[in-house]
DNA sequence: AGACTGCATGAAACCGCTATCATCATACCA
DNA sequence: TGGTATGATGATAGCGGTTTCATGCAGTCT
């Protein structure tokens, strides 16, 4: 930058002030700068401008697992809001498969801070309260999303409106003449997440008045790994108790329900309908076409960045609605066996 | 950093010590520093230290479109062995739908260059010749993935054979007596990767002494979107041309190509069998499900990183190999119309 | 015992930029 | 015309680390 100053004849501070824009420099010598700086190929150096200004123009963005598509689209969302900001995006994948991810969860956060992200959207609570305390301590923005309830003050959330959600997903199997709805529910792990999906699906049953039964759902630990959705179903199959449809914790989980189904001779949809949530890319391709409840998943990642942008003390609350995609894994309700 | 050294009672110069184990220092002034650190909640400030060191511990990923699954997978390979070494990994997901996506990629590349990362890793050619050796001027490391032929002096580079997968997948077609063998393929936009994958594909085809014809290829100008593939298929149907097989530039592709015949009635496998690249995580979930060329997804994200990990002044180059994974998609040859 | 070597530590310069404050010229006012 | 407000620019002190160089102490050799 002093080389830029002397070959402009001004002094660094004004070179920097023009390249910064922001205090006003006189036509005449901003021009002999913006020459300067063209004529030495000069490029600012943004990590002595971070230290400098306290910004890094990074964000950071938590997802659980990048083997499931929906992530990528979402993070794409991110992605494209925070480049039309002039933002970078860092990307922890989470580590889903280890088996103490909180402690690396943990390392990666110190890490983040110690980075001076800016910002930091996270899918789903994969940190306690107390980390986001932290967080919010060391003046990096926080943004929440999917996540069901109250968020700790300060901190920003996109919220997924499932309740209105299940309606159309109840409703839709109600008309089918679905009256013993199954479900596959997620426990554990990322349990804000798991809880918003299944109270919405509980209360979406009561209010069409239809049962909820404790044996009718199939827990799954993992979420990200239709595996787990197989064998789920699979138990739920064969202790054979009489549903007809099963909506599942997202569309991962229901691909792996249909392999269950048709291990076991299982007709989908016209022995059992099966629906998901998410409408990732696998759910139209595949045979038959999933029927789910479709979020709006790069949407949802622009919003989260956005959400980050605002200024103010944080927490701001945007809501998404899903929105209910019958395609041919939904049929009319049989009686099974 | 001061207050650390305070606290302990020594010198800014001597907690900087101890925390980078660069020099030894005695062992009870240590203890001092690490009490200190640990009593203060001390977190080192990786901007300065980048400032003073050079290095920031970051690498960054740059890929055509996060919406194709593989890339997702092939991230968290980079992702999982950036964290084993402590590394931050930025993730630019291209501009594959954006018209002056050539433009857009210069400033994206200028901005990691002034955030100074330690390394780059490309998938495809998605940069000029002028723009990798302007990296390389800039003392940040290159990783290319996916390109055919010789890259820039200086540039580290992971290859896909795809001459040896190619001849499993034309031996595994000319095995089911297939000998009209059409193949989906891209032009523009990431030519190397288009190139690589299309000559191995007319190499082969040749070693098993199969016609290579031209009508026979359906051109796609955008490989991440099996709309295209759609189309593609469509196009190659309704001419009419008596082939048997498809091989599709990759799985998106593929899943596009099968849909196409799906529309018009062509049977999968028993009309036309449809063999993809990638083996992408919904290949194995549709009906029928897919026969690919399967690639080591997370294993080349990992080996990119440790080439850019090495030492040395890059050239460096591995080579990791593909499978063919046979499923559904391909069955006896059997001649049309 | 005195000179020399080696090693742990402290002091201060520096990485490249921004931001504060001082300076100076110009414009405006009475 | 002198005094003051205004606005552009220059000089310089940080931002929070690392690293060079200087210092002083302990140990070794003759």
């Amino acid at each position: 930058m002093q080389d830029v100053a002397t070959e402009a004849g001004v002094s660094k501070a004004t070179v920097s002030r023009v390249l910064s824009g922001t205090v006003h420099v006189e036509e005449p010598t901003a021009d002999l700068v913006w020459k300067a700086v063209s004529s030495l190929g000069y490029q600012i150096d943004h990590v002595a401008k971070s230290l400098a200004t306290g910004a890094t123009h990074t964000v950071a963005v938590l997802v659980s697992d990048l083997g499931n598509p929906f992530y990528p689209d979402f993070i794409k969302g991110v992605e494209s809001a925070a480049h039309s900001a002039g933002l970078s995006v860092i990307v922890c994948g989470g580590a889903a498969e280890v088996s103490d991810h909180a402690s690396v969860m943990e390392r990666q956060l110190q890490m983040l801070v110690s980075k001076r992200v800016d910002g930091l959207i996270v899918y789903g609570m994969l940190l306690s309260a107390a980390q986001v305390r932290r967080l919010l301590g060391s003046q990096v923005k926080v943004v929440v999303v999917g996540k069901p309830k109250r968020t700790p003050r300060g901190v920003r959330a996109v919220d997924i409106d499932f309740r209105e959600g299940m309606q159309q997903v109840v409703a839709h199997l109600n008309s089918l003449g679905h009256r013993h709805i199954a479900s596959i529910q997620l426990r554990g792990y990322d349990e804000w997440v798991a809880r918003s999906r299944h109270r919405a699906f509980q209360e979406a049953l009561a209010e069409h008045g239809l049962p909820y039964r404790k044996k009718w759902v199939g827990w799954v630990d993992q979420v990200d790994d239709r595996a787990f959705g197989r064998e789920a179903m699979g138990r739920l199959l064969k202790r054979g108790d009489e549903f007809t449809a099963v909506v599942c914790h997202n569309d991962m989980m229901a691909i792996g329900a249909m392999q269950a189904a048709h291990d076991l001779g299982v007709r989908v949809p016209e022995d059992l309908s099966v629906v998901g949530i998410d409408d990732i890319f696998a759910s139209s391709a595949m045979r038959p076409r999933l029927t789910t409840l479709a979020l709006p998943r790069l949407e949802i990642g622009e919003i989260a960045l956005n959400c980050l942008l605002d200024e103010g003390r944080g927490g701001k609350r945007a809501v998404v609605q899903a929105q209910l995609v019958a395609r041919e894994s939904t049929g009319p309700a049989r009686r099974r066996r």
